[in-house]
DNA sequence: ATATAACTACTCAAGCTTGAGTAGTATGGA
DNA sequence: TCCATACTACTCAAGCTTGAGTAGTTATAT
């Protein structure tokens, strides 16, 4: 799964209508573009396909005072459901792009459930983290392609960077930082 | 440019003549499957798509002993020549991914050539971290979606520790470790 | 003897991504 | 006034990615 759908469902899903431009518009203004590509072409593909399988439904056409007329579209019940299953991936996600998305669509749940999520993103990312570091030991060092010892490296430092900004988020989340609708 | 283009060509490059199960075969004994993905049909389709390209010429079908027929590939001179352009942006490059495969295929440059190539990304990587720094401060902290200084945080986390692998893979190499054929 | 799993080698279709393009409206400056 | 730029809103084609499938061969175990 890339964030692109997460982002798109999630926009429509919080802005109630919108049409494709809105929905970029609005992630634009949320400097996406600074953590994840999100180019207007993918938007425009990710609507018509989650509304062609049922997951937004088209609220009309609509001609706008400046620029041609734009389609607006509504997330249907079917398409919560795989909000809700795309969110609650994302923020159990060891990819950093996935994790962002769902991060910044956390307060659509309880705080106890984001939590529960985090907390298991967080023993996963370290396993990985752990693993790379096991394998890199187990690795002669060889001086010859790929250098796979040095790989694993830069990899199980990503991932424990990773680990950290999970961890002092775990944890401002425990102080009762971050409001949550659902609470 | 995805790291596959750079991953084909430079496996191919590297020996000889080569079949697309052969060209996924080492790249899965680089276990180059921790650090990226590369399925099968991504290595088939950038093999038909760089021959068509001329990067790649088919040098006859072989029959192997076990299994079926299969398309043996080499590297053409204009091949060669897109090899050393992505190679050069690769280890350039402030992507994880694109920077992990040229660092794979670092022993087709001379050593000043990759420490000039690998300062330049450790300079862009700095520099993208702070900026996303600068960002997060200049981000007043708000409690709503989509939490953009924290988001900032994580990525600009993540550069850091990029920055770290590049710099001690520097000084690594000023200090001779590593071997190049072109020295 | 036999089936079942693993290996060899690739193909296909559906969906995803993206640079470029289209086309109209508004806006600001010379 | 007129030209260039920017904004609104989307489309298209070419290429990329991927789960699933195909089809034969060989090892493994029962």
């Amino acid at each position: 799964m890339s964030a692109v759908r997460l982002l798109v469902l999630g926009m429509v899903r919080m802005l109630g209508r919108a049409h494709g431009y809105a929905v970029h518009r609005e992630l634009t203004s949320w400097q996406i573009d600074t953590w994840t590509s999100v180019k207007p072409a993918s938007l425009y593909h990710a609507l018509k396909q989650l509304a062609k399988e049922g997951k937004l439904r088209t609220a009309g056409m609509e001609s706008s005072p400046e620029g041609p007329g734009r389609t607006v579209y509504e997330i249907t019940a079917a398409g919560d459901v795989e909000f809700f299953g795309y969110l609650e991936g994302a923020l159990r996600s060891i990819d950093i792009e996935e994790l962002g998305a769902g991060f910044a669509f956390m307060q659509a749940l309880p705080r106890a459930r984001v939590l529960a999520l985090l907390r298991e993103q967080l023993r996963q990312t370290e396993a990985v983290r752990d693993d790379l570091k096991t394998m890199m030991s187990d690795h002669p060092v060889r001086d010859k392609p790929p250098y796979s010892q040095d790989l694993l490296g830069l990899w199980s430092r990503s991932f424990g960077a990773n680990a950290e900004w999970s961890r002092s988020l775990i944890e401002r989340l425990e102080r009762g930082e971050y409001s949550f609708t659902r609470d």
